[in-house]
DNA sequence: AAAAAAG
């Protein structure tokens, strides 16, 4: 199968090509054939298997190659960030044609975006806020839009974004092609994004049997009790054969204390969340993508859909609030085919949350049970060099300090540490390093349970589960 | 309740 076998056109197909994107994911089979065709199209992958191109290609055919002003496409994005990664997408597939992409989104001067908008862009990727600010100036016309995509749609129908988003259906043309694309589409959003489209066909490209989760994250989850995370996070930073880590935590204040701390520590840390400037946002992501800094610590503004290459690791400072952000966090890993690791830390006030998490994923019993924990199900040992394993499970934070509690060799102790990855500081950030610890190897609990998302969803078992999308090149999500 | 999204 090839993108020319869906008929998307030559120019477009040689843009992927030259990116080294030639074999199409499942999501892109299923939904390219009806989307060209104007079908509206609730469409439902995992993360990381290609749904940006999913729906970019077939819009970006559909309007054609008229290189006329006037806004036909407009896709609708929930955060800033996400907002420049499509952009960057639809520019590389539509780079060999005349039509122009524009990101419209806050946070930054009107100036450039308004120039490229009379300079006449004819797809808009934006944030709610920017384009509604900007069409309400009359400086954004969308009475021409023909194609109107909500990416991470179930967020886009979320109680904080909904009215915006009403707003945005009454500003385009009734008649026009509506797509909907996200990893969790819950009942109850499905059903109410029907009122913005026209006979959607709901598309899932899910094995039913494979449940929520990707097959190729192993989710680890960490009982942190009486734990300094700070210090066993830096441990686990330390592990060999980490590529890239992406840290979450649930609030902003969080980030920005985890951030200092880890580079007091001599990590190479980048903080992205809504208190820092726009500025500061993008340069800390573009230093993680390009590898100039491979931790990135964020709040829930980078869960969704932003994809870095080599992502090893997952780790959630704290527990996220529902089961959907917790998948969108996990898949930041284990994108585009590869492996990653999802570490979860759990602490007494979030005991509850995690386990109405583990139930909706049916993450059930991960391996190796721990033996001594006093709820078994819902922790499991942690991939981390060994010798540290057995004091870090259950270490109180007073002995994990202490020096002489501390393991020996792997653990040198974070100042001492942090010296040796100075003096190769230039290496370790910018390589991948080599493997991740092989998620493949051993028991990643894989959960079961079906048609994503969905509350009540049947849940099954099914352990060990390894499906990888049919081509592992193209590196879009 | 937090985060995000206009300024």
């Amino acid at each position: 199968m090839t993108f020319t076998d869906l008929s998307i056109d030559q120019d477009m197909v040689d843009a992927l090509a030259a990116k080294g994107i030639v074999e199409p994911f499942p999501i892109q089979t299923q939904t390219i054939p009806l989307a060209l065709s104007g079908q509206d199209i609730i469409g439902q992958a995992k993360t990381g298997t290609g749904k940006t191109l999913g729906f970019g290609l077939p819009i970006a055919q559909r309007i054609g190659v008229d290189p006329s002003p006037g806004v036909k496409v407009l896709v609708v994005v929930p955060t800033r960030e996400l907002c420049v990664q499509v952009a960057e997408d639809l520019e590389v597939a539509t780079s060999n044609r005349a039509t122009k992409v524009v990101s419209i989104y806050g946070g930054k001067a009107y100036e450039g975006q308004v120039e490229q908008l009379k300079a006449g862009a004819q797809i808009v990727v934006g944030t709610p806020g920017r384009l509604l600010d900007l069409a309400g100036q009359r400086l954004l016309n969308l009475k021409e839009v023909q194609e109107v995509v909500l990416d991470e749609a179930d967020k886009m129908l979320d109680l904080g974004f909904l009215s915006d988003i009403e707003k945005i259906f009454q500003q385009v043309p009734a008649t026009r092609h509506t797509m909907l694309f996200s990893a969790t589409m819950p009942g109850p959003i499905v059903a109410l994004a029907r009122r913005f489209m026209t006979r959607p066909i709901h598309i899932r490209a899910t094995d039913p049997d494979e449940g929520l989760t990707q097959a190729n994250i192993k989710h680890v989850v960490y009982r942190a009790h009486s734990l300094d995370k700070d210090e066993v996070i830096a441990r686990i930073l330390q592990a060999e054969g980490r590529g890239k880590t992406v840290i979450f935590t649930r609030t902003k204040r969080a980030a920005a204390k985890l951030v200092e701390e880890l580079n007091d520590r001599g990590f190479n840390a980048a903080a992205v969340h809504g208190d820092l400037n726009q500025e500061q946002r993008e340069r800390a992501m573009a230093a993680f993508k390009a590898g100039k800094k491979d931790i990135l610590i964020a709040t829930d503004v980078a869960a969704r859909g932003i994809d870095v290459n080599d992502v090893t690791h997952v780790i959630n400072h704290t527990v996220p609030d529902d089961h959907d952000t917790y998948l969108h966090r996990a898949g930041r890993t284990g994108r585009a085919g590869k492996t990653g690791i999802a570490v979860t830390f759990v602490d007494w006030a979030d005991m509850h949350k995690w386990a109405l998490i583990n139930r909706a994923l049916d993450m059930g019993q991960p391996e190796p049970v721990e033996t001594y924990s006093s709820s078994p199900h819902l922790f499991t040992d942690l991939d981390i060099p060994a010798g540290t394993k057995g004091r870090l499970r259950s270490a109180p934070k007073a002995a994990v300090e202490g020096g002489a509690a501390a393991p020996r060799e792997r653990n040198p102790g974070s100042r001492g540490r942090s010296r040796t990855r100075d003096d190769d500081g230039g290496r370790s950030s910018g390589r991948p390093a080599a493997a991740p610890a092989t998620p493949e190897a051993d028991g990643a609990a894989t959960p079961a349970g079906d048609s994503g998302g969905e509350g009540g969803a049947p849940r099954r078992r099914s352990r060990n589960r390894r499906r990888r999308p049919a081509g592992d090149s193209p590196s879009q999500a």
